[in-house]
DNA sequence: ACCTGAACACCGTTCAAGT
DNA sequence: ACCTGAACACCGTTCAAGT
């Protein structure tokens, strides 16, 4: 994680370094606004350094983004199988929102306006990989007769909308756990599963 | 809207005018990330003025979100009735998403982590209040027999993550309208009142 | 009571110059 | 080929001083 050893002035891998410990700073309390300048000081080099590796901010921050794609989607793909589509269909969607909760600075800059328009061509692809998890799980669930079968980007739009805007709102303290009743969680995708299930 | 009359020199209110201006340059290209010295700039005034009036520059933000959430509340309980639950569900929720896609900037503030902790009880209550609207409308769903009687905060979580999510991805380009098939707007919505009604 | 100007500590970005 | 230092044009914020 840490490059401890002496660095030999020509910073063996600057852009590894650079974009570790962006991704480092993420996790502190002031993980949003992180400024460039501040990842070069504790990467070791000078705040002009940074600039022979990536063209400006944006473009770190879509690599970060796109990281962060990479991340959600291998650990929605290394969830264990479930009995029925049912349960891995709540697993996954409990596990979305999980990962929203443990990188809430990573997961608000992987949607974040801050990336740019110049990458959002490979964003959204990533985006959707991270997502086809979920979207492999909808026309499972159709093709075993678990789920109406609709139209299935209809569908893949109304699961992602929700675990998007679930997650958001939890990120910003807008849906907090209730003291009584269910978790607006759970209630949540029980109330999406009632509409997807036949 | 401007005040094009001459200005005398202890310029009438700023307090409104600041944010009058800062609300109109959230409708520009570059809405997002607006600094708070061109914000003076355009309201001709030295860039130290504004804090006077606001102790700093999460103030202001968290003000006008606060005045966007109540614009969205205005625009939602001016609506006109429909002839049953379901259409009044459905126009309500597509006044919503519309409200973010015509406001983007605005809307992203809203729920933006700029605005910072301090005003976020103020926020969350008019935040709540502007889905208070939906509440409602969920509530006399339920009375009417029309929607499955579970629990209202549960459904109502289902209902807010999942506009917010549709409005969001909308914005931020990852939900685009299919060239064939539904508007995945109308998919997503039609899918959620599958859960929701009986 | 309300506003200005200069000042401070920061950014992102560029570019000549160093190794 | 990779990095540094100084420089530029900007921020947000503060504070003495002006009307």
């Amino acid at each position: 994680m840490q490059e401890t050893t002496d660095r030999p002035y020509h910073h063996g891998d600057l852009r590894r370094a650079v974009i570790e410990t962006a991704m480092g700073m993420l996790d502190e309390e002031k993980g949003w606004q992180f400024t460039l300048r501040e990842v070069a000081r504790r990467a070791g080099v000078s705040h002009a350094a940074p600039y022979k590796h990536f063209p400006d901010k944006a473009a770190l921050l879509s690599e970060m983004a796109r990281l962060g794609f990479d991340r959600l989607r291998e650990t929605l793909e290394a969830l264990p199988p479930s009995k029925s589509i049912r349960d891995e269909f709540g697993s996954t969607a409990r596990a979305y929102v999980e990962f929203g909760k443990a990188n809430p600075a990573l997961y608000r800059l992987m949607f974040g306006a801050d990336a740019g328009e110049a990458a959002d061509v490979h964003l959204s692809e990533r985006a959707l990989a991270a997502f086809g998890v979920m979207i492999d799980l909808l026309e499972r669930g159709q093709r075993g007769g678990v789920l109406r079968k609709r139209d299935t980007r209809g569908q893949a739009a109304a699961c992602w909308a929700l675990l998007h805007g679930i997650t958001m709102l939890t990120i910003d303290g807008l849906l907090l756990p209730q003291k009584v009743g269910p978790d607006p969680l759970d209630a949540a995708i029980a109330t999406l599963l009632e509409g997807l299930a036949n």
